[in-house]
DNA sequence: CCCGCTTATGCGGAAAACCGAATATATGAA
DNA sequence: TTCATATATTCGGTTTTCCGCATAAGCGGG
């Protein structure tokens, strides 16, 4: 493989794949394309200890992936691009996609046994 | 937060965002990108052990995110579905972008310097 | 300056991820 | 059936992640 690729590749985990390896962070991305928001309102709309939602959202901050912004005793958090949502849309419509094939070939097997079963009688 | 967009999000991160959180599996992924590759081809491409590589690609078969092809005594892998590289794609740009702005603020912040200390002179 | 509110961090422990080496399993050929 | 090759899995141990609780730090009002 080519050198630079794969160090391009070792940057993208560390940049941005790793912070999207825990759910919560998932969510709090998505609140976040919706609107901007407090670390207090994540948390309540998480329903995660306070603490928890700070800790994920410096994982994100660190990475460049939400812009945090003081107002008085609070902080606002805004996502930075909209390009992670359609990345990750992209990635749920693909799943979206597998599991109705897998329904399809569930289906089939069914009627399928269904053929063998009928005869059989 | 939407409970049933909170219950896809948990399955997305199970079934595909923790899979791409380890640098090696971007870059199977993307090794399978260019062509379908054997277990022992992408461990000499990847230059790891082959149970490294045959444990990363046991995570994202049963994701079902590349599909095995048994040839004789051999296996070849194949990528299920090029979305996926075209999400780490989009997210590879974003990350790009980024930098390039990262970048020119540095810049600026040096020019800045330059003409203070120019001043000063 | 001190207090109340909001957010960030330190701590300690539990769970999970990861790795290389060794071993087991599967396949086809002899 | 035995053997050689390719892949999968087990094992043991290290490192990392994650969490809740408690506490620190930042901010504005009084």
């Amino acid at each position: 493989m080519d050198e630079k690729l794969v160090k391009e590749l070792f940057l993208l985990h560390d940049q941005v794949c790793d912070a999207l390896g825990n759910p919560y962070r998932l969510l709090v991305l998505y609140a976040l394309s919706e609107q901007p928001r407090y670390v207090s309102d994540l948390a309540l709309a998480l329903e995660i200890p306070q603490s928890s939602v700070s800790r994920h959202l410096k994982v994100l901050r660190d990475r460049g992936l939400v812009i945090p912004r003081r107002q008085g005793p609070s902080v606002l958090y805004e996502l930075a691009d909209k390009r992670i949502i359609a990345a990750l849309e992209l990635l749920r419509a693909m799943m979206s996609d597998r599991f109705q094939e897998q329904a399809q070939i569930t289906d089939t097997d069914f009627l399928e046994k269904r053929r063998i079963t009928a005869q059989d009688e």
